[in-house]
DNA sequence: TAGATTGTTAATCGATTAACAATC
DNA sequence: TAGATTGTTAATCGATTAACAATC
């Protein structure tokens, strides 16, 4: 039995499900660096939680520790790339070709997560037909084709906050089901619509708030904030 | 009594927190297209949430509604914009100057919460010099004089992530408070330093996630996230 | 074996939701 | 006034932490 089928019955916390991502990213990393094994201990100092968090976070997963020698980071991997199925490619597409829809087309992590970009569109002459990294910028006329050829589902929205909803509106009129929201705009979509919001401005916000509490006391905790 | 002050006693929830950046993101968006009052139910509609939430984390707030009319918008945005200290500009510097570090330099979202770019740096030679927006890229070499200068508090590692970790120990060792992380890499510096993850890959796996939830159920509520 | 570490259950803590009185 | 909406307290729900037995 897949995890794609037992989802639905093995539910995760919706906190444990961030933390997952993170566990996810750190594995990552010291698999990479050829690390074989990893305690509770090691992976709560790098995430700044407690190892018996980790530990109960696992316990929902098939993978076990076994005492004083941890946790085989291959099989923890695995078992997360399953559940995230970042072995299954989906095709996403980039709204807006200015910088930050640029630096999304030639970010490197992708592949990671079993994401391609499928297409870069803009409305604005100049850029169509122009080079951005492997793609060719095309016209929003072209949505609709390139939507049903790649079977896509999610869309990345990287245009100013001033056209972010009718982009949006579009894009749920051609069949999108996730918007990958980077403008600052609060959007307004139908409630079956997926809607991640990326605006970094955010994560700064808790920075500066973060900042001018530590300046204040010196005893500062859980100051290490993911996103998630 | 300034919020500065109060907020040691003052303290919010976490999650009242996050929600609290969403309402401000929301509130200056409406402010904007002239709107005088909101109820929270119009609120709850766009952020997905309940209008008892809103209600529940504005009472944390100083300001308050009336039955049948609301919140005054502007009155709840000075607040939340004292709150979030948006009017007192922070200095921040950008490392690496790729696609990314690129896109931050000419994000435009930065003076509406009180950011503000002061340099960006690489060490790759040929970029040494040229010219990103209105910055020049400046070498690493000018790190210390730069953050002495303008008092730089926050900088945002925008380099691969095989150069994140050096990166991260380099700045600290700058006297670098807060790291806001775009790298993928999970960062190991002291604990006193405010680290913020901004690994958009994150947010996507969330997303296809989600999607592949909502393939197999048809009945789902909570599909937006925000991040936080 | 003794000591360290995992896995799990129970206790605590925090956040959300429900209920409802107050008020416009 | 009646009805709608706010603000707050109490009840529920969920997540974290503590405790500790199991095991290597």
């Amino acid at each position: 039995m897949s995890y794609q089928e037992r989802k639905g019955i093995l539910r995760f916390p919706k906190a444990t499900f961030e933390r997952l991502k993170l566990y996810h990213a750190f594995l990552s990393q010291i698999h990479a660096e050829g690390k074989i094994y990893v305690l509770s201990e090691d992976i709560a100092e790098m995430l700044r939680i407690t190892p018996e968090q980790v530990r109960k976070d696992f316990s929902f997963l098939e993978t076990k520790g076994k005492p004083k020698v941890g946790y085989v980071i291959k099989e923890l991997l695995d078992e997360l790339d399953e559940l995230f199925g970042t072995g299954v490619d989906e095709n996403i597409i980039i709204i807006g070709a200015g910088h930050l829809g640029s630096a999304l087309v030639n970010y490197k992590g992708f592949k990671n997560i079993g994401v391609r970009v499928a297409a870069i569109f803009d409305n604005d002459p100049r850029k169509i037909g122009t080079m951005v990294g492997d793609l060719m910028v095309l016209p929003l006329k072209d949505l609709s084709r390139v939507i049903r050829r790649f079977k896509v589902k999610i869309a990345a929205i990287c245009v100013p906050e001033s056209a972010a909803q009718q982009v949006a509106d579009l894009l749920v009129g051609h069949g999108i089901k996730a918007l990958w929201n980077f403008s600052t705009r609060i959007l307004d979509v139908p409630p079956n619509i997926i809607v991640q919001n990326e605006d970094i401005t955010r994560g700064l916000l808790g920075v500066k708030h973060m900042l001018a509490e530590s300046e204040k006391s010196s005893s500062i905790d859980a100051m290490k904030v993911n996103e998630g």
